[in-house]
DNA sequence: CATAGCCTATCGATCGATCGATAGAGGCCT
DNA sequence: AGGCCTCTATCGATCGATCGATAGGCTATG
């Protein structure tokens, strides 16, 4: 996790980490150079505006987090199995890349309405392929939920909120707290434990195979 | 919900509309002066410093979310009734109180940390009080989750959410996305169900009698 | 000598905050 | 009643600092 050699990936992730932190319009072009190891001027030889540089990072966090939920997906042969995928492939990406999450989940407000709109509608994609999921154990009597589009936006919040709280360092480790957002997740949708489902360490190879081994973590 | 006629009140609500919908570095004097109906300058009358209006605002919104637990923790003679009060007032003043909650809950990164501390205190003392109704539930044996640390964060990451999502006029009448909420946690805590508890209208008296009628909705 | 990488210097705009001034309401003394 | 003082509420103008972004030039590599 040492920094980039690359000063375009240096630019990425000192805005990931900053942007984080400090938040989108609180973070200023001249303190992002610094972070950077460049002036502020050379920053926009890597980048576009900084805006440019946010809708980046979301594109891609999304595009990720899109592409790892359709492995799940397409390996799991029940609703039960494919809701354990999708909350603990979730979890993990929000706990190994939690700033780059967070970006992602705070910071839409920063953009313009034309460039929030494509942001939106990944998004929107991804939080599909979880209520569909929901739907399927619903209608085969898997699931009990009172309502499913609350289950699916409570569920969603509870998993995407590890990164407020995630350390890797911390008192929790992390296949610890996949495997028990899954249990907590399947009982709340009334779901009946499964011991055969796979553990977290299936999750955590399928998450930093998708993200690769770059360096905007964090 | 008509526009303060103090002018105080009329920045206060301002500042919590403005700081919900495009953060606090996003919000400036001006455009908050124009949202009071009054000019930059005379806002200073009315208030310290911006950091200083935020601080308050928080102060204000975690003392009260404080005092609605602490009623619900008196008249809750269980774990599972305490915890379906907890839950339920929680939803219902991030329901109602939409901005203000918001900005508690993502705008701390944006005070100085001499500021911060004894904010985070408030909201820590607030946290506990869930943390102390997991635990006495496990104890008595009510409760079976595999981490309750971890079930407290997953549980107060998923009812905050609802501030990110709720629309007072939306597909989700309040009483029922309270209750769903609080069916939700109970079964995540691996609670059985108990027709017996206080319905939603119950916790949103409580609710609009702590926060009272005053003028900082939303 | 062309290009990539990087710099210093600088732009106009906007930031949060303060200035001195004014208008009006209310009290108080004579 | 009239004159005076104080306090609140408000303003336009402006402060120094910082914002995001650009212009133009230097250096090194091919």
């Amino acid at each position: 996790m040492s920094r980039p050699p690359q000063p375009d990936g240096r630019v990425r992730a000192a805005a990931v980490a900053l942007f984080a932190a400090k938040g989108f319009h609180g973070t200023g072009i001249r303190e992002l150079a610094d972070a950077a190891g460049l002036s502020s001027a050379t920053l926009y030889h890597y980048m576009g505006t900084k805006e440019d540089l946010l809708v980046d990072i979301m594109q891609t966090s999304l595009d990720r987090l899109l592409t790892a939920a359709g492995q799940v997906l397409t390996e799991s042969p029940s609703p039960v199995a494919a809701m354990n995928g999708l909350v603990q492939t979730h979890v993990v990406a929000h706990a190994l890349r939690r700033s780059e999450t967070l970006v992602v989940d705070t910071e839409l407000r920063a953009l313009s309405p034309e460039r929030r709109r494509p942001i939106v509608a990944l998004r929107d994609e991804y939080e599909d392929l979880w209520e569909s999921v929901i739907e399927k154990g619903q209608a085969a009597g898997t699931f009990q939920v009172p309502d499913p589009s609350v289950a699916r936006l409570a569920l969603l919040q509870m998993c995407s909120g590890v990164a407020n709280w995630y350390t890797s360092g911390g008192r929790h480790a992390l296949a610890e707290v996949a495997e028990t957002h899954a249990h907590l997740s399947l009982a709340m949708l009334g779901a009946a434990p499964d011991p055969g489902l796979p553990p977290a360490g299936h999750y955590i190879r399928l998450v930093t195979g998708v993200w690769g081994d770059d360096a905007t973590a964090g």
